[in-house]
DNA sequence: CATCGAGGCGCG
DNA sequence: AAAGCGCGCCTCGATG
């Protein structure tokens, strides 16, 4: 494994200087090149032994993606820092116990190749620096917005344009240099922040209880980051004109002038009708409350499922309106031109984003995206989607996580829940659905409660797992998912409550209030190793897939991830590779498995569909 | 005028 | 039929 890493410290004026070093972070040689330069360095480096090394894969991959350039790994410092630090298996080592520092921060604003974080160093030596020197290679930067990239670009090899200009001798004979070196080099610039940092997230991985497993959770983070920045880049493809006939069936017309769509308005008056009040406004929940509560109904809220229980003729118009209000103000006409640009939704994923290790998203809701519009989710021409998701997979890794072979062995067909009827725990699909996701969440009441007992019965490994991950938080201390997140600590507040939880003098409400607070920690960190567990195996999953798409087809076209949703992934293809890419998905998931739980007896299926639009393979 | 929390609802 | 985990984003209405 060759190790690349590439920073942008002020010494270097602009430029960007690519240092190889070894797995300790030892450096062996290192080459500035003028900004502009930069993807034509990294074409020329790139190979299946290297891995790249930045600071923020958000910030030095987008300029590689327009130019065509992909590289197969990386080691992305920020996202592997958040894991370091916080990791239960890591806590004795000096990255645990550093003061605050940048790298704790969000990523931050940059220009496109400019680094503004570790502006504090000292500007000591001129190395790589004077006329040369330049600043910003002229494209998209990270924060382009949405539709600044069309189509997949391979427009031309990236690696001809380099073997050709001045450019490409210079990183042809680098590369030679690379191939030779065998001594630790001199580092030209004192110390880069970017290299002590790498420096010391291999040390925390070395000295780590579980450098195995955490060194592949630091993988497929990694992976997951350029994963995100590539499905950003290609856009999930998707027809604004079929978007606006899903709208208009729905809604009516598009109003031109203001207003509601006329389907919405000729509700509003029903319902205005059903209540007896001509004028009240139904998208104001105080005003709303108000008129239904005057109308004779109980009701504490206007929240659809309190309203559901009420026999009134409000209630069947009121909850139509609220579905199409719902999908007019959150995905309706105003979202299709903000977030839709030539055919393409290019979402900003946030790898990491959810304290458990799931993906957030910012900007259209992407991983919100309602049933409604996803007919408008179609395949270009020539091409396809295939549609995969993992069935039932919390249940399934906390099988596997507690080592409870029953529950396994439940897992062992496509459908887990039916397993639990057969198997005699419980007597319908449904019961096994609440009752799993009830001991998965930490319900206390209801249905899912009682079935608790028979689920302890049954599978008492899983159980007694989840309940002692429940224990741990209710004591405000922190659990650790499979390979090594671990979950925060509560905050102040919290142990202020928690001692009033235990001093024998408080009672009363106060102490109500305290104890339900620790319980409901213990339910986050029930869900919190589940949670983050699967989340493990879905970016094992998704980067073991990447590695497969990446041989299939033709540079022009060749198969690509466009979206990834916690448990399903989305890769639009062409029509020819589509049964490849589908054997494919059932592959990485094997795979993943594997990887994660080595030989013990639990199964991941994927359930994969080929359609040529969302809406038909989720149907 | 901008910002924030609450209520509500979409997704897994 | 049901209330328990994790999110983002919309509107309204209160507050600065």
């Amino acid at each position: 494994m060759v190790y690349i890493l590439v920073s942008a410290p002020p010494t270097a004026r602009g430029r960007v200087v690519l240092w190889q070093v070894d797995a300790t972070g030892r450096v062996f040689d290192s080459h500035t090149v003028p900004a502009a330069e930069f993807p034509d360095a990294v074409d020329a480096l790139t190979d299946d032994t290297v891995r790249w090394v930045w600071d923020d894969t958000a910030h030095w991959y987008p300029p590689l993606l327009e130019r065509g350039i992909r590289v197969q790994r990386c080691h992305d410092l920020r996202l592997s820092h958040a894991i370091l630090r916080h990791s239960a298996w890591t806590a004795g080592s000096p990255l645990a116990h550093a003061p605050h520092s940048a790298w704790d921060d969000p990523v931050p604003e940059r220009a496109p190749t400019a680094n503004t974080l570790f502006d504090d160093l000292d500007d000591t030596d001129g190395w790589g620096g004077g006329a040369g020197a330049e600043r910003g290679s002229g494209v998209g930067g990270p924060d382009a917005g949405p539709g600044d990239s069309g189509l997949p670009s391979n427009a031309q090899s990236a690696a001809q344009s380099a073997a050709q200009g001045a450019a490409g001798r210079q990183i042809g004979a680098y590369v030679t240099r690379v191939a030779n070196k065998r001594q630790p080099a001199r580092d030209p610039h004192g110390e880069d922040e970017s290299l002590r940092e790498f420096r010391r997230q291999r040390a925390a991985l070395a000295a780590s209880e579980e450098p195995g497993r955490l060194g592949l959770l630091v993988a497929v983070e990694s992976a997951g980051a350029l994963i995100a920045a590539e499905m950003r880049f290609h856009g999930i493809p998707w027809r604004a004109d079929l978007h606006d006939h899903i709208l208009t069936e729905a809604l009516g017309e598009r109003p031109r002038f203001g207003g509601r769509p006329v389907k919405m308005e000729a509700l509003v008056q029903e319902i205005r009708r059903a209540v007896g009040n001509p004028t009240f406004n139904p998208d104001s929940q105080p005003d709303l409350l108000r008129a239904l509560r005057r109308a004779g109904l109980s009701v504490t809220s206007t929240s659809k499922w309190e309203l559901r229980g009420v026999d009134h003729p409000v209630v069947a118009p009121l909850l139509a309106y609220k579905k199409m209000s719902r999908l007019y103000t959150a995905n309706g006409w105003a979202w299709l031109d903000t977030w839709v640009r030539d055919g393409r939704f290019h979402p900003e994923y946030v790898v990491g984003g959810v304290v458990t290790g799931r993906w957030a998203a910012k900007g259209g809701g992407a991983l919100q995206l309602p049933g409604t519009v996803r007919g408008a989710v179609v395949a270009d021409p020539g091409w396809t989607l295939v549609v995969a998701d993992a069935a039932q997979l919390e249940p399934r890794i906390l099988s596997a996580l507690s080592g409870d072979l029953r529950m396994a062995e439940a897992g062992r067909g496509q459908d887990l829940y039916q397993a639990l009827v057969d198997q005699g725990v419980v007597d319908t699909r449904d019961h096994a659905k609440v009752g799993i996701l009830g001991a998965l969440y930490g319900s206390t009441t209801g249905q899912s409660a009682a079935l608790m007992p028979r689920l302890t019965r049954a599978y008492p490994a899983a159980i007694q797992f989840v309940a002692e991950a429940a224990r741990v938080g209710e004591k405000g201390g922190v659990v650790t998912t499979w390979l090594g997140r671990s979950s925060p600590r509560p905050d102040d507040q919290w142990w202020v409550d928690a001692v009033l939880d235990t001093d024998g003098g408080v009672t009363g409400p106060q102490r109500e209030r305290a104890m339900q607070q620790a319980r409901s920690w213990g339910r986050f960190t029930r869900n919190f190793v589940c949670q983050g567990s699967a989340a493990e195996w879905a970016m094992c999953w998704m980067a073991g897939l990447r590695t497969r798409l990446a041989e299939m087809g033709s540079p022009e076209a060749r198969p690509h991830l466009v979206y990834f949703l916690h448990d399903e992934v989305m890769v639009h293809t062409p029509v020819g590779c589509a049964e490849e890419v589908v054997a494919a998905v059932h592959a990485a998931a094997a795979d993943a498995g594997r990887l994660l739980f080595g030989g013990f007896p639990v199964e991941f299926p994927v359930q994969a569909m080929v359609a040529g639009d969302y809406a038909a393979a989720k149907g």
